[in-house]
DNA sequence: ATAGGGTTAG
């Protein structure tokens, strides 16, 4: 038994301020009474855990007999500790000092606090150094924790451990799961996971089928989707919006717009009114499809029938007219929507100057990018690239050039694009070497080169009789599983001709014909070539 | 949730 500690409590009762001094108290507590009360004692430990920093240190060595190790400690300590991260702390702190067994009580309890707290990185960690097995619910909580943060593959792997343990999730899990994969887009999981969920014998309800037709929809199977929602709405159910706005977007890019139409209508009849998401999708694939006209008389139409475009749907809509260079039209939109209050942003502005450099409205532009910068926007990889396109597309690769070696100075970073639009550049002037060394350039600096890096210097180096190094491209871009562009091919050919390489040439046009890339324009110069490298008549018997 | 930058023929 302990001594009774009666001298040291009338001391410390009688001084206010070392019985406010937490170390004391410990002290107190833990020398002077066998019967620990945990309950006072975490209290205070949790205190200093929080305040002093190198506890880890001075803890055992400033209060040697008390027995920090007992399971039941931790227990009471996570109780009382707000900050779950001092909790594991002390956990695995604990797990190091010799004679604490965490128990099951309280690596659940600590488990559960993470997963309350979203804490999914510290979970896991705590879930591979023990491995323990937390009980269903917080394993039920840490999946849809995972989803929310878009960790799909661990969340399938709690989720085995939960079946294996032969449990099954409830509905707003299995939800909560297939929408955290449709965010970080991995619809393969998702079908693994839908397959689960049959076999659990769970019957998916209206959220579920609106994820599913999102998923078809990614998947490019738009068709699909479509078909699934015909079917349930037979039923008597109706998908939230983002399904429909998914399958109108899948549509539009399909140039389906007869579908389009009707799912609007099914939208409208269901209490859906199509709103901002719906019709900027619909205006974006217009404008990208070529049908930029078609988009802007939705636009118009839309704000006729009294919808207000918000900033984002005003950015399509002049992005839309920059590509078609209808930059006159583009101008009068921007006033427009800061006229309706919007303040360009960055998006808006980096349009709008694309737009700009693209006529080769140079002066124009540079005033916008100052303004952009003046509010406070930063200059960004995206606005030096449109300054650069520009000036490519006018023969100014020089000035382009100069700010491709500004750009590091400035701390911006210069990415893929970057290089395409100087090596297509330079490539269109004919200054092959600069080309080719920007190309090497970028796979020094480790990026993985794109069909529009290999493009322009596959077609130039024909062009200039160096057929063997365009061919050296070539399989250089095959190998790296890229798909060549139309035309390419061609270049190639008439290169090989151009060298009296007519046999060679009449190979590679075979090999267009198997492959089935024929772009018909140009079929014509081929047969020409081949034909006056060859001296011989190409009969379609060949083909 | 939504928007911005890189292919194409004289």
């Amino acid at each position: 038994m302990a001594r009774a500690p009666s001298s040291i409590l009338i001391f410390l009762l009688r001084n206010h301020r070392a019985w406010q001094n937490p170390n004391t108290q410990i002290r107190y507590l833990t020398t002077e009474t066998k019967d620990s009360d945990f309950t006072e004692i975490s209290q205070q430990i949790c205190k200093i855990i929080r305040t002093k920093p190198r506890w880890e240190q001075t803890l055992p060595s400033d209060y040697p007999s008390f027995n920090f190790t007992d399971p039941q400690f931790f227990t009471e300590l996570l109780k009382h500790q707000r900050n779950v991260f001092f909790s594991l702390r002390f956990f695995f702190w604990l797990s190091s000092q010799n004679g604490f067994l965490p128990n099951p009580v309280s690596c659940n309890a600590l488990f559960t606090a993470l997963v309350e707290a979203k804490a999914y990185n510290a979970a896991k960690l705590l879930l591979g150094h023990t491995g323990f097995s937390p009980d269903p619910a917080s394993l039920e909580s840490y999946i849809g924790c995972l989803c929310e943060g878009g960790y799909a593959q661990e969340a399938v792997d709690a989720f085995y451990r939960l079946k294996g343990a032969g449990v099954c999730l409830s509905i707003m899990t299995w939800n909560a799961a297939l929408s955290g994969c449709l965010k970080v887009g991995r619809t393969d999981i998702i079908w693994i996971l839908y397959q689960e969920m049959i076999e659990c014998g769970v019957a998916a309800d209206v959220e579920t089928v609106g994820y599913l037709i999102q998923a078809l929809c990614v998947d490019n199977n738009v068709l699909k989707g479509y078909e699934l929602l015909r079917q349930v709405l037979v039923d008597g159910l109706v998908p939230g919006k983002a399904a429909f706005n998914k399958l109108i977007s899948g549509f539009c890019k399909e140039k389906n717009y007869t579908r389009v139409s009707e799912l609007l209508h099914i939208m409208i009849s269901k209490n859906h009114d199509p709103d901002n998401y719906t019709y900027q999708e619909v205006i974006n694939w217009l404008c990208k499809k070529g049908k930029g006209r078609e988009g802007l008389r939705g636009f118009n139409d839309l704000k006729d029938r009294g919808y207000a475009p918000d900033i984002v749907m005003y950015t399509t809509m002049i992005h839309g007219l920059c590509t078609m260079d209808y930059i006159g039209e583009a101008r009068k939109l921007w006033f427009e929507m800061i006229e309706k209050g919007y303040r360009p942003n960055e998006y808006t502005y980096n349009t709008m100057i694309l737009g700009f450099c693209k006529i080769g409205s140079f002066e124009e532009a540079k005033i916008l990018y100052k303004e952009m910068c003046d509010r406070g926007y930063k200059e960004t990889t995206v606005s030096y690239n449109a300054m650069m396109r520009g000036l490519c597309l006018h023969g100014r690769t020089d000035e382009a050039y100069g700010l491709f070696t500004e750009m590091p100075h400035k701390g911006i970073v210069r990415d893929l694009i970057t290089y395409n639009t100087l090596i297509q550049g330079f490539c269109k002037e004919g200054k092959i070497v600069e080309s080719t060394n920007l190309f090497r350039d970028l796979l020094t600096q480790g990026f993985q080169p794109s069909t529009y890096t290999y493009t322009p210097l596959i077609e130039r180096l024909c062009q200039v009789g160096a057929v063997q190094e365009a061919k050296s491209l070539w399989n250089d871009m095959k190998n790296r599983g890229l798909e060549s562009t139309f035309g390419t091919q061609d270049y190639i050919i008439i290169g090989l001709c151009d060298q009296g390489d007519a046999a060679e040439g009449m190979e590679w046009f075979l090999d267009m014909l198997k492959r089935q890339v024929i772009h018909w324009k140009n079929t014509y110069v081929i047969l020409w070539s081949i034909s006056l490298a060859g001296r011989t008549t190409i009969s379609l018997k060949h083909v």
